[in-house]
DNA sequence: GAGCACTGC
């Protein structure tokens, strides 16, 4: 039976969700769907929330204002703030407008005219539901050091809380006298600028962009002027005068190494936290010391905390923040609550747990596909991309079947080993007459992108989580149920242009017995470089370094005894000078290791060139799809493979590309490269020779492309691979009788297919990279002598 | 003859 529908804000059901002929055409199948009361479910999220903030004590100086926006608020147009579509809600024009400002000059927009988009602009900024905040936002930090803002997604937070707090008075950038390392006094600056983090590249800059046009100016290129900029991986703008500074993670990280007190900032914007990478659990860390510890390195002057996100576990946060031994009338902390915008989804589940959860998929968008009217786009979350594939291929099937009288379906994959033309198409609105689009998406589309034209969500439940085994140093990716967050935030995709529906493919049990977070990414990585951070910026003990979620004590172990090994510390734990120097480079920690030993067995040029490539975000080599491409495809890589293996495979590549003048796009297209990773690879090699012109590591910067393919000597390919072996030592395998077995802890190991070595049989080899999928596997192969091992492990 | 989500310096 259909239960009675409701919205959260409004008694009255939704006409097109509650019809029962709908709910009934949907019961009345194979697929046996339940109809939930979907706004109450998710209305259940705000009703944990406002219980949570229930939690704090009364007498710490907690503002709790949960505040329910009218319907009217809730119905007008959304969109997410920090997605690759985002848009000024509600001010399209004023978009255009602002866009098609005429350079006044060569190089600066007409100001008169930028000012006056900016009025505009206010006018939308104030319908913000967190514009109402502003008072309490101002007067919780100016009373306390630390503020959690809970906001829901279209709240505004990440545009207007740093525009409501850079003209506060303790905002104000200070000249002061601080003791330096050998204990003299040294007038410093402190302050001035507001920093927020962001999880990715693409928030960061839409957000500096957007921030930039509310207040009357812009983003431009090279040096210019201005109250905002940004600082992401290969690109940043520090205009002069700048107030708001949007920077990656991973960025504000790096300015910690040189920069450990902050002293650039005022305050410190952690936007997303509930994302929790291993980024924002340091960052966290290390903003708690500076909140809590001596003020000294800043003159005295507190660094103000404001910790953003959309769903949090407030009480968890606030006890972080809060000090231990904090006074009674002590108040470190305030909390802020601010509703979003989100149209209500209903939330479909089924009635029995599936068997397969594929083939209910299928029937559920097809189900959807054939009774819901147009427009409504439906999106899919399965588990990867061979998923993806089989259901594409199916739905395109069946969809060639279907009667003329049902829309035509378009089936898009999205998924993110895709090229940025493929992932753009999916976003693109059908322009076909008649057609619904069908996105089939791994969780890619859950944060980092907004697929316009959603009304329809089909939910898996699963997703492909990373999981690594500190014991056997291994990573293996398995296929987990989603978290409780995930979930809801999977469903509210369905709810962003208008009322929405999401069928899980699996039942309301199901659903309450799922984890309420997901495990944050620091329980789930090799803590290497999350160590190597923590003893770079300065702290001694890493056990004692406060963080929300501490890794396992051996696997911290296996982290100090494993940078050991690799010389970045000493004996007695201390971060060596070759520690600190790997610290530096934006490079796994072995690498960086690998970078150091280059430079002192001189190929260093020929070993950046080789890690450019195996840290370039995709794969090099294509995998080619039919037979015939196979066998055209291994004539003409026939140049780059190197019997030496795959280290020195990337080594010819990345010679011959860089010796073609031509055109670069048709050379890797003829050998089935990916040309994104190539330039992703060049922008890597280009970074890195400049890091290593700085620490010296080379006398000058080497000549511009393209310079003659040099051949590689079998001397040559030896010093590069001992190179290698400085780092990866433990990560070698000895050929025996039955195969290869690892030199730490004798297992079996298979040369993966996709490895220059495949099937081949060598005295020894050293591997990179190591799964366990269907055996075993290592990759990144290469051929080394038994007796280099032993060498590399002595040092 | 494998099959892998996402992000970041």
């Amino acid at each position: 039976m259909p239960p009675k529908l409701h919205t959260k804000f409004d008694d009255k059901p939704e006409p097109s969700a509650s019809k029962p002929e709908k709910s009934s055409s949907i019961q009345g199948n194979s697929l046996k769907h339940v109809l939930e009361d979907g706004g109450s479910d998710l209305s259940h999220t705000h009703v944990a929330k406002r219980a949570r903030l229930g939690i704090l004590k009364p007498e710490s100086h907690t503002k709790v204002t949960p505040s329910i926006q009218p319907q009217k608020a809730r119905h007008s147009q959304t969109k997410d703030t920090t997605s690759t579509q985002a848009q000024i809600p509600g001010a399209p024009e004023i978009k255009k407008k602002v866009q098609n400002l005429k350079p006044n000059g060569v190089h600066q927009p007409n100001p008169q005219l930028l000012q006056k988009a900016a009025k505009e602009l206010e006018k939308v900024r104030k319908q913000l539901p967190i514009w109402s905040k502003k008072a309490d936002i101002r007067w919780a930090l100016r009373n306390n050091d630390v503020l959690l803002l809970n906001g829901e997604t279209g709240s505004g937070k990440s545009t207007q809380t740093p525009q409501f707090l850079y003209s506060e008075p303790w905002c104000k950038k200070r000249t002061v006298k601080v003791k330096s390392k050998d204990e003299r006094d040294e007038e410093v600056s402190v302050g001035g600028v507001i920093a927020v983090t962001e999880p990715r590249r693409v928030a960061a800059t839409t957000l500096a962009r957007r921030v930039a046009r509310e207040m009357g100016s812009y983003i431009g290129k090279g040096t210019g002027s201005g109250p905002v900029g940004y600082a992401v991986r290969f690109d940043s703008y520090t205009p002069k005068g700048m107030k708001i500074k949007f920077v990656t993670e991973g960025m504000l990280l790096q300015e910690m190494l040189h920069d450990p007190h902050l002293r650039q900032y005022s305050a410190v914007i952690v936007d997303e936290i509930h994302e929790r990478s291993v980024d924002v659990d340091l960052i966290a860390g290390f903003l708690r010391k500076l909140i809590h510890g001596d003020k000294r390195g800043r003159g005295g002057i507190p660094l103000k905390v404001v910790i953003m996100s959309a769903t949090l576990d407030l009480g968890g946060l606030e006890a972080f923040f809060s000090k231990p031994e904090a006074l009674s009338n002590y108040k470190p902390v305030a909390v802020e609550y601010v509703e979003g915008r989100q149209y209500d989804v209903n939330i479909f589940y089924e009635v029995k747990p599936s068997q397969d959860y594929f083939q209910n998929m299928l029937q559920t968008i097809l189900k959807l596909h054939t009774t819901e009217r147009l427009p409504g786009d439906i999106l899919a979350f399965l588990t990867g991309q061979e998923e993806i594939d089989t259901m594409q291929t199916q739905l395109e099937q069946i969809a060639a079947n279907l009667v003329k009288t049902v829309p035509r379906m378009k089936v898009m994959p999205l998924y993110g080993a895709l090229s940025g033309q493929a992932q753009q198409d999916a976003f693109e609105k059908v322009k076909e007459p008649f057609t619904r689009k069908i996105v089939l998406a791994t969780n890619i589309a859950e944060t980092s992108v907004t697929v316009s034209g959603v009304h329809f969500v089909v939910d898996c439940g699963k997703s492909k989580v990373k999981q690594y085994r500190p014991q056997l140093g291994m990573e293996s990716l398995l296929a987990k149920p989603i978290s409780k967050v995930s979930a809801i935030q999977r469903a509210g995709r369905a709810g962003r242009e208008t009322t929405g529906k999401c069928f899980r493919i699996y039942t309301e049990e199901d659903f309450t017995k799922l984890e309420m977070d997901e495990l944050p990414e620091i329980l789930r990585s090799d803590v290497v470089e999350a160590v190597l951070k923590m003893k770079a910026c300065g702290v001694d003990n890493v056990l004692d370094f406060p963080l929300m979620d501490s890794p396992d004590i051996k696997a911290m172990e296996i982290a100090l005894v494993q940078l050991h090994i690799m010389g970045a510390l000493d004996e007695a734990g201390n971060l060596t000078g070759t520690g600190d120097k790997m610290a530096r480079y934006p490079l796994p920690a072995a690498y960086g290791r690998v970078i150091i030993a280059a430079a002192e067995s001189d190929c260093l040029l020929d070993t950046i060139d080789i890690i450019s490539c195996l840290t370039s975000d995709t794969e090099v080599f294509l995998q080619p799809k039919t037979e015939e491409d196979q066998e055209a495809i291994e004539t003409a890589r026939t140049a780059l493979e190197n019997s030496r293996g795959d280290i020195l495979t990337y080594l010819e590549t990345v010679h011959h590309y860089t010796a073609e003048n031509a055109d670069r796009n048709d050379w890797c297209q003829k050998r089935l490269i990916s040309t994104r990773s190539m330039k992703m690879a060049m922008s890597i090699r280009r970074q890195l020779r400049q890091i290593c012109f700085h620490q010296k590591l080379i006398a000058e910067l080497p000549p511009p492309d393209p310079q003659p393919v040099e051949e590689i000597s079998p001397e040559r390919a030896e010093i590069i691979l001992k190179t290698f072996l400085k780092a990866f030592g433990t990560r070698t395998a000895v050929l025996g009788a039955s195969g290869y077995h690892t030199t730490q802890g004798h297992h079996e190991i298979t040369i993966h297919p996709s490895s220059v070595l495949y099937g081949k049989k060598v005295e020894a080899i050293m591997f990179l990279d190591n799964v366990y999928t269907a055996k075993n596997y290592a990759k990144k192969v290469s051929a080394i002598q038994a007796n280099w091992i032993v060498e590399a492990l002595e040092i």
